[in-house]
DNA sequence: GCGCCGCTGACAGGGCGCTGACAGGCTGGG
DNA sequence: CCCAGCCTGTCAGCGCCCTGTCAGCGGCGC
């Protein structure tokens, strides 16, 4: 999961990091409404953490730009005063969800994990691409019903194909989403990720279309 | 175990929450309409007792519209007036269990501990997972049979996971529904706590998910 | 047939989780 | 009021699993 904190006080900023890292978020800062609004407008988010108060271009209008562009992922708001107009504000402009300054962090981030769970609302916990099932509540992974081990990290991969199953994902797009914009340098980290993860689930589950990336094979037919 | 009291008599609100802490709840209250749907939407409780007579939103409609956005915790309704109308009313609503005001702690406290056992969807005040029984009313802890001394803590956290004996329980969640919000950050303090359970019930009893969580090795197989 | 993208096995570093020891606080008894 | 005992959070150290890196190779595409 990838999220975009904007806020301008950098220890607030620090602070947010820090939490929604601890809560399995890959986190991205940036600190004022302009480079906000290009970042939310160019990359592809799962949640975004708003400050209102912000340089350059106030949040509300950076919020009201993303949806008038038709961007439509979950977008928290903080407020420095809790007042209802602004909160009213916020909600029209089009925030999932609001919360005023002072915050206690682990609020915080729970209103984001159920921001989250809100927009995935689609369908039950268990997906299931042919052989291979994935079960969001509990976090396992089967292939034709028998259980494979897997580590986080294997199974945020899988997670993130089997959501975006019916086309192949490019590296960089894994990558990002695995690890963020910093992550490292060697692709070939994925290539090693994926190869384990081939061993553990046997043939047949994990394609590679050559120049475009990976894909789950029962997801789509032929090209 | 968390749960939240809703109730705007403070008098009450204390007595609630002093016997539900007792009752091995991790117990958070709020006195409006507007806050408890809040809380109710974004936090994950094990059960909220409901009062129906709120200021600022009706808590019949605050019960509507968590079940209307697929919230399926379970709900406790108080009334101060014990007419048929209102509880069919409530049940409508999508109560799970209703105690006509006034009411004596102790059953209040007997129906919350059958409410949060009924959703785990299992009977009785004892379970069992493989080796391992709790006994919920006298919350004793037994390893085939021969009791085991557990703190309070040490109890709850084997709630828990009782509880959701079907998955791993990440590590924040646990920290979440043992301490509250007010968490100690320190995580360390929970490894602490399991190696001092697993000391006292032996191998073969809590297992862990690396980079998952914790989890009763009864519960599932493989994985 | 050639080049390059992608695969694989081995290896090492780091981080997560485990453990034993210690200290502070709370409780109950004298 | 003091003391003793237990509970529980913190700390430091360590071991093991995860995971990134590297080198070498195979196969697809041109």
């Amino acid at each position: 999961m990838r999220a975009l904190a904007v806020e301008d006080d950098a220890r607030i900023a620090a602070d947010l990091t820090a939490a929604l890292q601890a809560a399995g978020f890959v986190v991205q800062t940036c600190a004022d409404g302009e480079s906000a609004w290009f970042l939310g407008d160019t990359e592809d988010y799962d949640l975004i953490v708003l400050d209102l108060g912000l340089p350059k271009l106030d949040g509300l209008s950076v919020l009201k730009r993303w949806r008038a562009a038709g961007r439509e992922m979950p977008v928290l708001v903080l407020t420095a005063r809790g007042t209802w107009s602004e909160r009213v504000e916020g909600i029209d402009a089009g925030a999932d969800d609001y919360l005023p300054k002072p915050f206690r962090m682990e609020e915080l981030v729970a209103r984001a994990r159920a921001l989250v769970r809100r927009s995935a609302g689609r369908g039950g916990a268990v997906q299931a691409a042919g052989d291979l099932s994935l079960d969001a509540n509990r976090m396992t992974v089967a292939r034709r019903g028998v259980p494979v081990a897997v580590t986080a990290l294997e199974y945020r991969l899988l997670a993130y194909l089997m959501l975006h199953r019916d086309r192949a994902v490019a590296p960089s797009e894994l990558l990002e989403h695995l690890y963020g914009d910093n992550f490292s340098r060697e692709a070939n980290a994925l290539e090693a990720l994926v190869a384990r993860l081939r061993r553990k689930l046997g043939p047949g589950i994990i394609g590679t279309r050559r120049g475009f990336g990976y894909f789950l094979e029962a997801g789509e037919v032929g090209a």
